[in-house]
RNA sequence: GGGCGCUUAGCUCAGUUGGAAGAGCGCAUGCCUUACACGCAUGAUGUCGGGGGUUCGAGUCCCUUAGCGCCCA
C-alpha cells in the first residue's frame, strides 16, 4: 500500500463527511432505551459566512457531541439559522440600490418576495461551511426561524403573553436610524469617539434673578427640553431647586428639579432634560412625570413642535441655527471642544437619534423569577461558574424588552386594527368582523418582531411546540448549550425564561460560555477590521482537523483564543505526526500477515508500559471531555501520542519488527496497531477526519467490531493495566537513556558513532533490568556494549552522569579523534578562563560590591564558583586524554 | 460610577481541594538515523505584576496597590 509521506487532508475529509452523512450517523439512534444527549446549535445568521468565532463555537459543540455519540448515547445536535431581520433586509436593500430602487418603491410584498428568493439561493452558505468543519449535526432537522413551524410558535407565544398581560404597547426611547427609518437594537449601534463641542447655554430664571448655565453636545435638542436638573447633593444649586427658567427660543417655562442621576462633575453640574430625545433624560422624565416633546420626525427633520423658525430643518442645520440665534441673544456663554462617543447605525453609518416612539414590550419581571430560581438551585449551571453572577445581576435588574422593529423582514406582529373604529385585536389571523363596530376591514400592525423574539423560543419551537410532539418529550431538557458570553442576556437568559414559562421545564442543564477569537495583537477578530482569516481558506490549506485541534489545544475552558499562523502549525504538525506513525506501522505489515490473539502476546517492559499509559490516558481524556476541558484532553492525547508512543514505543519497536523472534515481532505489531486504533478513538472528537481514515485502514488488517469510528465505542480504562511499577521501571530506563544521550551530546558525538558504556549499579534489580533491556540502550542511544556491575570502577578518561543512584561512564578512548577532542577541550578551557576572569574582575571591584544589589553580588559569587568547577573538570578531562 | 476578568519562560498561555515551576511556538547546538525536516536528539531561559498577611510550606488562600481588558449603567 502506498501512503503519502505528508498528510493530505483535502480528499480524505470530503470522503468521510460524505460517508457519515450517507450512513445517517448524525441522526440520533432510534433506540429509545438509550439516554438522549442533545445540544442546540446557536443559530447563525442566515446572511452569515463562517468566521473564526463560528469555528470555535461549532468545534466545541462537535467535540461534545462526538464524544457522547461514542459513549453510545442517542445523540442529537440540532442545527438551524435565524432570519436576522435587519441584516438580511439591508443586504437585499443594497442589491436593490444597485438597480436604483428602494424598498418603499417596490412595496412590502415584493420586497419580502425578493428576500425569500435571496434566502433560498444564498442563505445556505454557512451550512455548507459548517460541513467542511466537520460538524456532525442532524441536518435532516435543520430549522429556520421563519419556517412555518417556528412562526407558528412565535404567534402562539405573542398571543399567550398578550392574553396574560405580559405584552403591552408603550412609548419608549429607542435608538433610531433616520435613514433606515427603523429602531436599532443596542448591539446594532456602533459607537465611535468623535470631536464635537460642548455648548454652554444660559437659561434665564423666570424671576429675573439671573440664569442657570447648562452644557450640551446637542443644542438643537433644547427645543424639546422640559426641565433642568441638578444633583440633590450639589450645594451650588440648592437655592434654585423649585424655581423655573424661561426656555430660550421658545415660549416655555420649565422647572428646575433634583435628580440623583445628574453628574455634578459634568459641565456646570446643571443639565437640560429632553425626555423625548435622550435615553438618560427619558429616565429622569419618568421619575418626575415630565412631558415628552418630540421635536423631530422619523427622518430627523424638525417638526412643528420645534417652533416655526425651525420646522423643516435637518437636525444638524437646526443645530447651527439654534447656536446662531443663541449667540445673537447673548445666551451662549462659551463653547468648549469635547470628545464624546457618538452612535452610528451599523448598517448605513448614519448618526443614531434617540427617539421616542410607539413600541411593543414584554414585561419581563414575572418571567424572571423562575429563571433565577433554577440557576440558584443549580438546575442550570454556567461554566465557567463566574458567569452565574453576570446572569444573576441582569436578571435581578431586568427591564422590559422592546420587541418591535420598524422593518419588513421578520414575524409581523399579530395585531390588527379595525379600519372603522380603530379597535385593536390580537389574533393569529386577520379577523373577519370587528366585535366593536361590525366592520370587516382591518389592517395589520406594520412592525415586525425582534429576531430574538423567535430565537428565545429555540429550545421548543424547533421541536414542534405548541404541538406535544415526541421530540419535545424526548429531547427537553437538552444537556449542554455552548455559546459566547455576549449573548447571555440576548439569548441564553431569555430561552431559560421562555422555556420555563411555556413548557415548565429547563431548556438545558449546562451552559458553556467560551471566549473570543482574537488576532496576534489581542484584538477581537471582525469583518469590519479585516483581521480575520477565512476559515475555509485555512481548511483548504491545512484541513479542518488541524484547525480544530489548534483552536482547542491552547485554549482552556472559557478562555479567549489568540489565533495566529503559528498555532495552526501545531495542529498541522500533529496531524502529520499521527499520519506518519500510522504510515510506519502499515509499512511494516507484510501482505496477509497473521497477527497473534490477545492471549498469545509475549509482552515485555515497553509493551506493558505503553498499555499502562494508554489506559491512564483513556481515563484522563474521558474525564476531560466530561468536564468540558478540551484543552486538557488535547494536551493529554498529544503528549501520549507524540512523546510516548512515537518517541519511545515506536522507536523501540523497530528492532523487534526486524527481529528473528517471530513472537516478539508479532506482539509489537499487534500492540502498535492496537494502541494506534485506540488512540484514534480518543482523539476522534477533536480530529474526526484523520482519525476515521486511519482507523478504517487499520481495521482492514486489525479487525474491529464497529462499522465506523464516529459510532465506535470510546475506550474505557482498564484499571488492571495501569501498573505503577512498570511505569517506574520504564521511567528509570528512559532517564538512563536520556543521560547517555546527554553525554554523547557533551562530546558532540555524531549520532552514527557507536559507544561503549560502563555502568555502576547500586541494586541487583537495576542490573537485571539493564541486562534484560540492553537493546533499549543500543537502539536509542547507539550503545554497542555495556559493562555492568556493582563494584565496577570508573574507567580512566571517561565522562560520567548520575541517574538516581546509578553512575554511567562513557569512556573516551578509541571512540573519538583524540587530537580533535584536545583542540575542542582546549578551546573550551580558554573560553571558561575568559569567563572566570570577567567575573573575578567584578568581584574584585569594591564599588561593585557596595553599590550592586546583594543578590547580584551573590549571584556573581555563585557564578564564579560554577565557572571554576566547570573549568577544573574540563581541565581534568583534558589531562586525562593527554 | 458599579461589576467581572487578566498579569507565570522572548511570544501565546496551562498550572482544579496550598506540598519539589509546565506546554506550544521561538531560541542554541548537532543530525536528511530506512515513519515523519510539518522531523529527531540535547540544551538554555522564569525574584509566577508590586507590597503586606495567614501557614511548617503560597503561583495557588486573605488584604492592599499598579497596569491592561471586558460587561453594565
Amino acid at each position: 500500500m502506498e501512503i503519502s509521506k505528508t498528510y493530505e487532508p483535502q480528499q480524505i475529509e470530503k470522503k468521510w463527511y460524505e460517508f457519515w452523512e450517507k450512513n445517517e450517523y448524525f441522526q440520533p439512534e432510534g433506540d429509545t432505551s438509550k439516554p438522549p444527549f442533545t445540544v442546540l446549535m446557536p443559530p447563525p445568521n442566515v446572511t452569515g459566512i463562517l468566521h473564526m468565532g463560528h469555528v470555535l463555537n461549532n468545534t466545541l459543540q462537535d467535540i461534545v457531541i462526538r464524544y457522547h455519540r461514542m459513549l453510545g448515547e442517542s445523540t442529537l445536535w440540532l442545527p438551524g439559522v435565524d432570519h436576522a431581520g435587519i441584516a438580511t433586509q439591508n443586504m437585499v436593500e443594497k442589491e436593490l440600490a444597485k438597480e436604483g430602487k428602494t424598498r418603499q418603491e417596490i412595496g412590502r410584498e415584493k420586497m419580502l418576495e425578493l428576500i425569500w428568493k435571496w434566502k433560498e439561493e444564498k442563505g445556505g452558505l454557512i451550512i455548507d461551511q459548517l460541513k467542511m468543519l466537520g460538524a456532525s449535526c442532524d441536518w435532516s432537522r435543520l430549522r429556520f426561524t421563519m419556517d412555518d413551524m417556528l412562526s407558528r410558535a412565535v404567534k402562539e407565544v405573542f398571543i399567550r403573553l398578550y392574553d396574560e398581560g405580559l405584552i403591552y404597547k408603550g412609548k419608549y426611547i429607542i435608538n433610531w436610524c433616520p435613514r433606515c427609518e427603523t429602531a436599532l437594537a443596542n448591539d446594532e449601534v456602533e459607537y465611535s469617539e468623535e470631536n464635537g463641542n460642548l455648548w454652554y447655554i444660559r437659561y434665564p430664571l423666570v424671576d429675573e434673578s439671573g440664569f442657570v448655565v447648562v452644557a450640551t453636545t446637542r443644542p438643537e435638542t433644547m427645543l424639546g427640553d422640559t426641565a433642568v436638573a441638578v444633583n440633590p447633593r450639589d450645594k451650588r444649586y440648592k437655592h434654585l431647586v423649585g424655581k423655573e427658567v424661561e426656555l430660550p427660543l421658545t415660549s416655555r417655562k420649565i422647572p428646575i428639579l433634583e435628580d440623583e442621576y445628574v453628574d455634578m462633575e459634568f459641565g456646570t453640574g446643571c443639565v437640560k432634560v429632553t425626555p423625548a430625545h435622550d435615553p438618560n433624560d427619558f429616565e429622569i422624565g419618568q421619575h418626575h412625570n415630565l412631558p415628552q416633546i418630540l421635536v423631530m420626525d422619523e427622518q430627523a427633520v424638525m417638526n412643528s413642535a420645534a417652533g416655526k423658525e425651525f420646522v423643516g430643518l435637518d437636525r444638524f442645520a437646526c443645530r447651527e441655527k439654534v447656536v446662531e440665534l443663541l449667540t445673537q441673544q447673548d445666551l451662549l456663554e462659551k463653547i468648549e471642544s469635547y470628545t464624546h462617543s457618538v452612535g452610528h447605525c451599523y448598517r448605513c453609518d448614519t448618526v443614531v437619534e434617540p427617539y421616542l416612539s410607539d413600541q411593543w414590550f414584554v414585561k419581563m419581571e414575572p418571567l424572571a423569577g423562575p429563571a433565577i430560581e433554577v440557576v440558584e438551585k443549580g438546575e442550570i449551571r454556567f461554566q465557567p461558574e463566574r458567569w452565574t453572577k453576570v446572569y444573576m445581576h441582569w436578571m435581578l435588574n431586568i427591564r422590559d424588552w422592546c420587541i418591535s422593529r420598524q422593518i419588513w423582514w421578520g414575524h409581523r406582529i399579530p395585531v390588527y386594527y379595525c379600519d372603522s373604529c380603530g379597535k385593536m385585536i390580537v389574533a393569529k389571523e386577520m379577523p373577519t368582523i370587528c366585535p366593536q363596530c361590525g366592520s370587516n376591514s382591518f389592517h395589520q400592525d406594520e412592525d415586525v418582531l425582534d429576531t430574538w423574539f423567535s430565537s428565545w423560543l429555540w429550545p421548543f419551537s424547533t421541536l414542534g411546540w405548541p404541538d406535544e410532539t415526541e421530540d419535545l418529550k424526548r429531547y427537553l431538557p437538552t444537556q449542554v448549550l455552548i455559546t459566547a458570553p455576549e449573548i447571555i442576556y440576548l439569548w441564553v437568559a431569555r430561552m431559560i425564561m421562555s422555556t420555563l414559562h411555556f413548557i415548565h421545564i429547563i431548556p438545558f442543564q449546562t451552559v458553556l460560555l467560551h471566549g473570543t477569537v482574537r488576532d496576534e495583537y489581542g484584538i477581537k477578530m471582525s469583518k469590519s477590521l479585516g483581521n480575520s482569516p477565512d476559515p475555509i481558506d485555512i481548511i483548504d490549506r491545512v484541513g479542518a482537523d488541524a484547525l480544530r485541534f489548534s483552536m482547542v489545544f491552547g485554549t482552556p475552558k472559557g478562555a479567549d483564543v489568540i489565533f495566529s499562523e503559528s498555532i495552526l502549525e501545531t495542529g498541522r504538525n500533529f496531524a502529520n505526526k499521527i499520519w506518519n506513525a500510522y504510515r510506519f506501522i502499515m509499512m511494516n505489515i507484510k501482505e496477509g500477515e497473521k497477527l497473534p490473539r490477545k492471549d498469545e502476546l509475549q509482552m515485555e517492559l515497553a509493551d506493558l508500559w505503553i498499555y499502562s499509559r494508554l489506559n491512564e490516558t483513556a481515563r484522563n481524556t474521558a474525564e476531560h471531555y466530561q468536564n468540558l476541558r478540551f484543552n486538557d484532553a488535547a494536551q493529554g492525547i498529544f503528549q501520549f501520542l507524540w512523546d510516548e508512543f512515537c518517541s519511545w514505543y515506536i522507536e523501540l519497536s523497530k528492532d523487534r519488527l526486524n527481529s528473528n523472534d517471530i513472537l516478539s515481532r508479532s506482539t509489537t505489531l499487534y500492540i502498535l496497531l492496537d494502541v494506534m486504533q485506540n488512540s484514534m478513538r480518543l482523539l476522534h472528537p477533536i480530529m474526526p477526519f484523520i482519525t476515521e481514515e486511519i482507523w478504517q485502514n487499520i481495521k482492514k488488517v486489525f479487525p474491529q467490531t464497529e462499522d465506523a469510528l464516529i459510532i465506535a465505542a470510546f475506550p474505557s480504562c482498564d484499571e488492571k493495566m495501569i501498573d505503577p511499577e512498570i511505569a517506574d521501571d520504564m521511567s528509570f530506563m528512559q532517564e538512563a537513556i536520556t543521560a547517555v544521550r546527554n553525554l554523547r551530546k557533551e562530546l558532540n558525538l555524531n549520532p552514527g558513532i557507536p559507544i561503549s558504556l560502563v555502568i555502576r549499579v547500586a541494586e541487583e534489580r537495576q542490573k537485571d533490568l539493564i541486562e534484560r533491556y540492553t537493546t533499549y540502550f543500543k537502539r536509542l542511544a547507539k550503545v554497542e556494549n555495556i559493562e555492568l556491575g556493582r563494584q565496577i570502577s570508573k574507567p580512566k578518561a571517561s565522562i560520567a552522569a548520575v541517574v538516581r543512584n546509578l553512575e554511567i561512564f562513557l569512556p573516551l578512548k578509541g571512540i573519538i579523534d583524540l587530537e580533535a577532542e584536545k583542540a575542542r577541550l582546549s578551546k573550551q578551557v580558554e573560553k571558561l578562563q575568559r569567563e572566570q576572569q570577567a567575573v573575578k574582575n567584578k568581584l574584585d571591584n569594591p564599588l561593585f560590591l557596595t553599590n550592586a544589589k546583594p543578590e547580584v553580588v551573590e549571584n556573581e559569587r555563585k557564578r564564579f564558583e560554577e565557572v571554576s568547577i566547570k573549568l577544573s573538570l574540563t581541565k581534568e578531562l583534558l589531562e586525562d586524554i593527554q
